[in-house]
DNA sequence: TTGACATGTTATCAGTCGATTACTACAGTC
DNA sequence: GACTGTAGTAATCGACTGATAACATGTCAA
């Protein structure tokens, strides 16, 4: 298990516990993808019993649905801090915030992967939904032309695929994989430090 | 199961049952993931025995990399195809070579779903070689520069984000999907229509 | 034609996972 | 200081899944 494990579970508020869960549930998620996480999982992880993950959230689905939905909420938030500020830079700002979101455990990965489960009847619908919440805020409150906008868009699901394949992990070990990280991050240094361990985390 | 069903299975060369599953594989890996699809679907989807299926292939996860192999080795056979003529329009060709492949089930999900998978310890360093061959041949072959280069994959990761998330089968249902789909395909008419619908195939 | 290998199936198992049930213990309050 | 609702666990179950074993059938060279 890579994701930090808690000792035990006292006594705590439901709502305390619930967003506990949410967080763990957020590095699981984002290490194994949904169908490949189990409940246990998350639970160990949050340091609580398998079973009252399920009752907290009803369904495993359910749980996936509120990580989900708290994620997006969470890039819609970094974009909303960083929108002040001169236009010119704006969109390096955002790009920013967005790499920034590496060091939140799962985050990224969660987003990338959601947008594979657009088939899902209960799932599909949200993932979507956060797609074009992003989207929107993107066109309309950043104020992005289209073409910015699909640029914008773009290049953050590279980022989802940089991450989810461990191209960082392999830095240095693997062809061709110094192009990508100069091509994709050419000035912003730490990121590659942020970036999940290509051997373990699965 | 939305994947097209076999109805028997008569004797048959080795080789050739390898290809009609791998085929019958990449649809239903596709379009459900690869923990989500069993041996079993793709047994049927197939036509064939579940057993025979993980005997013919080793178990799953070999299966699954034969997959993905496959796939990308048909992505390079398409951008090698479409490689000679006007240079200046030779980043459209190539978009619309990785466009036309909608039509082939399964594949660019596979494609995309696989750079989720970094990792795991068999299957990561096969999408990574994957990826990392598409990205040597838009910067060597094809001629494109580090920022084309990058802008060309970054697009190709956005294609898969709205394949995955069925954003063309909502089309006109659900907000903002218009603007995404007008934004990334300007002039592509007739793709929307090869995208697989968002209601049933998972 | 016969034997030997290749093609394929049926039956089955051991492990896993999400969910349910029944139970325990703590905290506030009247 | 009992009463009541909330927080949490242990035990367990049915369904599923990848893999194995044993068996059956077709094909082809000598």
């Amino acid at each position: 298990m890579t994701v930090e494990e808690a000792t035990t579970a006292p006594r705590m508020k439901a709502a305390d516990r619930r967003e506990l869960i949410l967080e763990a549930a957020t590095a699981v998620f984002g290490a194994k993808s949904y169908v490949g996480t189990t409940t246990d999982e998350v639970a160990r992880a949050a340091g609580v019993s398998q079973p009252y993950v399920v009752r907290l959230f009803g369904t495993k689905s359910k749980l996936y649905i509120a990580v989900i939905e708290r994620a997006y909420e969470r890039i819609l938030g970094e974009f909303t801090r960083v929108l002040p500020g001169p236009p010119e830079e704006r969109m390096k700002r955002m790009g920013a915030a967005y790499a920034g979101l590496l060091v939140e455990r799962g985050m990224l990965p969660v987003i990338a992967n959601s947008t594979a489960l657009g088939g899902d009847p209960e799932i599909g619908p949200v993932a979507r939904a956060g797609f074009n919440s992003i989207w929107r805020f993107v066109r309309d409150e950043a104020g992005f032309t289209k073409v910015e906008t699909r640029d914008f868009m773009a290049n953050g699901m590279l980022i989802n695929a940089i991450v989810g394949l461990r191209l960082v992990g392999a830095y240095g070990t693997e062809q061709s994989v110094t192009e990508v990280l100069n091509a994709c991050f050419p000035d912003a240094v730490g990121v590659r430090e942020l970036m999940p361990e290509a051997g373990e985390p699965w």
